[in-house]
DNA sequence: GTCTATAGAACGATAGAC
DNA sequence: GTCTATCGTTCTATAGAC
């Protein structure tokens, strides 16, 4: 007991001592989230990573073990900073409403704002992280499991049950197909959003659209929820 | 002239009589479908590929020139099946409707089903394809735009014509971005079906619910296009 | 067309000095 | 915590025999 006490002491001391240790984590963070995001996983190298965030190669290992873990680290990151804010907003709503039915138009955007928000305040593409070729995280098959009950099953719950609050004459299975579905359209939007310039012959330009976009895929969410 | 002629003269008795090197090509088509879907581009080695076909490593070079044309080749087989099909029952709808509005239920299962039976046709998830992950695919500012050109422009344009038809509410913007979401919809699904399974908690299964998913799918779309 | 053998480059990881 | 140097592996691509 006593031993641990102490080397708790020493590791907040030594978590004092080292921000500048931690700014490098920080770093390395933040260009292998624009690298992997920009050319994949498997298309970026550690020898990359650590080039353009001027460190040495062999602090990825040193902090995060290894390129693999780096990853992990990274997607739950943004998993947890999302999804908090999602039980921020799910909680508030919740109290407001007392026990009435919550409009279907406001759960959706308290479920698609949170996420497409940070999409675009990190402007890389995010997707590039959760879409993985890596051998070791696809030959586990249990990882993208793992990783949904640890950070998405009460955002699931939520949802489920609050969609059968308000629209009644849904069934379970139906809430989950279309959940499924809404995520994928998620998903897809913010990992190939160049795709609508193509389609629409550079009419549309994403740059000058962010806020239709945004609004108009919560649209396009809510029509899909309504028979 | 007379060159021209004996050339393709050759050329097909050289095609009758090298079916062994023709299977060849095909086998590893058929291997690197399998397994680009599987662990992606960058994580399937030309070894793999060869080794599982049962050819020497030489000959994806030999018959594809790179590794990446062999991507290209494989990604162009499909585009092309899928849009071929689709081609045909456009045709024949505009053929049966006459000047009529066709309705939007039908333009949609036109679009839909060509796609996502392709799909289970080919069990691996193919869009492991078309995520690439490869530096220089990515590098190259104008791949997918050129590919897009080349398969889907007239796909496009049919469809956004067809809905303006039936849906004459709808803005022409309107139309690109439901087709933008949409498009993302039937990718994520193809992709990932197995989230529906985490999300349901297990209560769907993909393998007994082949049908239904696509039929839920197509609801969803039919939905998110009608306000 | 198909093979073996290998060149040449890049990668992840780690040992060891500071 | 950070660095340099390097090990061992694996990769794509190609040269050359058959």
């Amino acid at each position: 007991m006593v031993d641990k006490a102490i080397s708790n002491l020493f590791e907040h001391l030594f978590k004092m001592d080292t921000l500048s240790g931690h700014d490098t984590k920080e770093k390395i963070l933040n260009v292998a989230e624009e690298l992997f995001a920009q050319h994949g996983f498997d298309s970026t190298s550690m020898r990359e990573i650590t080039g353009k965030a001027h460190v040495s190669l062999a602090l990825v290992n040193y902090h995060f073990g290894s390129k693999e873990k780096l990853l992990i680290a990274l997607v739950e990151k943004h998993f947890s900073a999302i999804n908090e804010e999602r039980r921020r907003i799910y909680e508030a709503l919740r109290r407001d409403f007392e026990d009435k039915p919550i409009p279907l138009e406001t759960i959706l955007r308290a479920t698609i704002k949170p996420f497409s928000e940070k999409m675009h305040q990190t402007p890389q593409k995010i997707m590039g992280l959760v879409q993985i070729n890596s051998h070791q995280i696809k030959n586990n098959p249990s990882f993208w499991a793992d990783m949904w009950r640890k950070h998405f099953s009460d955002i699931t719950e939520w949802f489920v049950r609050e969609i059968h609050l308000t629209l009644p004459n849904l069934s379970e299975d139906d809430i989950y197909f279309r959940f499924h579905f809404m995520i994928g359209c998620m998903l897809s939007s913010i990992a190939n959003p160049d795709r609508l310039e193509l389609i629409s012959k550079d009419k549309i330009r994403i740059a000058e659209s962010e806020d239709r976009y945004q609004e108009e895929l919560i649209r396009f969410c809510i029509n899909a929820f309504t028979d």
